[in-house]
DNA sequence: TCAGCAATCACATATTCATGTGAGCAGTTA
DNA sequence: TAACTGCTCACATGAATATGTGATTGCTGA
């Protein structure tokens, strides 16, 4: 059973030329290959829909961008991935904001764009590593503060962690083989430091990096 | 010129077979694995610092997340690659936010292991799929308004509210002016719905904003 | 060297939770 | 009207939690 991929982009020559190789490949077949989303549009209603499209984003007509939002409203189970040369965070966090399963750049080679859809079929998120960074960057920077260093020990710190994970007294005090009474000793002692007098508090605090 | 590469894992067989493959490869060599965060310090204050480490997030004494933060405070050009079975979104963010470099799942082989660490020097961000999805998915829930209509009615939301606050059923009664019993009752019903048997769970899930 | 803290364990008790069973009432919808 | 749903309350029981008191060991800093 092959998986069906629809491709929207502009430049005739890389167009055929993935398309091309995608039909070729067994897991594969890609039927149709337009170069605005306005086709893939007219396209979708007189086919099935693809399971996976492939999307530039400088486009004729409508943004790739925009055009997925278009796309993924009317057919929310397409797997959309750009492919594209920006590698602007603005454009990147925009895409993966209006629903893009994932991001590559167009200097990835037709293998690579295979696995990333086979990677993707199979519930990942395919991405050229210098977006994986820029992803993972965003995260760093809008770091919010790391404050709060409570006064909490190594192992006060593992047994909130057991608390956040729901477990019980026993089942901390198996995870680190002690007993239960240390872990009780232990809890007796983070709810004074924290001021709170229930599991239920701990583990808001700690959700809510609080700790 | 092969990169210096560390392991933080406590698991001694693991730690060990992660070594000895990588210490084999051409590209890599690995001195030194050892099974805390406060080894490692150790390690660190009287060797030349590996480029990248191998973290585990379930450590003895300090965990991985925070130990990353000391780590990566004295000595920030060192990337730290996550290696742990945890998969639930707010480790992997905590420890993205922390300044982790990569998150790999324990399943994942050696080689691809060994694939990560290249691509990593190499200017990527190695994650597992399911990793990579969860991150992606990030950010479209926080684009799209969070519609997550839990089937909760407008009072179990009260109780959950009343949990999240870590009040008891008590107090939640007697905010709400309705008797310990029907507390209890309205309780029954949210785990019900939410597949979930205990306050922590609730609470876990409401922060996390799946309610 | 002594005070203090982290970590460990023990025993005891009152409270809170999780869960089962059952039931009444009001408002909505089939 | 009958069926549903949301909200309310009650009684009961075994498990888990919160809290008090106390103790030992090992390490650390004044």
């Amino acid at each position: 059973m092959s998986s069906v991929v629809g491709i929207v982009e502009d430049n005739k020559k890389i167009r055929g030329l993935i398309q091309r190789y995608l039909d070729m490949q067994d897991e594969l077949s890609c039927p149709v290959a337009v170069d605005s989303v306005e086709e893939m549009v007219e396209y979708l209603e007189e086919h099935p829909a693809p399971e996976v499209l492939l999307m530039d984003i400088q486009l004729p007509g409508m943004s790739g961008i925009k055009g997925m939002g278009v796309i993924k409203e009317k057919y929310p189970d397409i797997d959309i991935i750009m492919l594209t040369v920006y590698h602007d965070s603005h454009k990147i966090f925009n895409a993966l904001r209006a629903g893009a399963s994932g991001y590559l750049l167009k200097h990835t080679s037709l293998p690579e764009i295979k696995e990333s859809i086979l990677k993707l079929l199979d519930g990942g998120a395919p991405m050229s590593p210098q977006i994986a960074r820029k992803v993972i960057n965003h995260f760093q920077e809008n770091a919010p503060k790391k404050n709060t260093d409570s006064d909490l020990t190594p192992r006060e710190h593992d047994i909130v962690n057991g608390l956040v994970d729901g477990l019980s007294y026993k089942m901390i005090a198996d995870r680190y083989d002690i007993s239960i009474d240390t872990v009780r000793a232990h809890i007796r002692n983070i709810y004074k430091k924290l001021h709170v007098n229930s599991k239920a508090e701990v583990i808001a605090k700690s959700l809510k990096g609080e700790i």
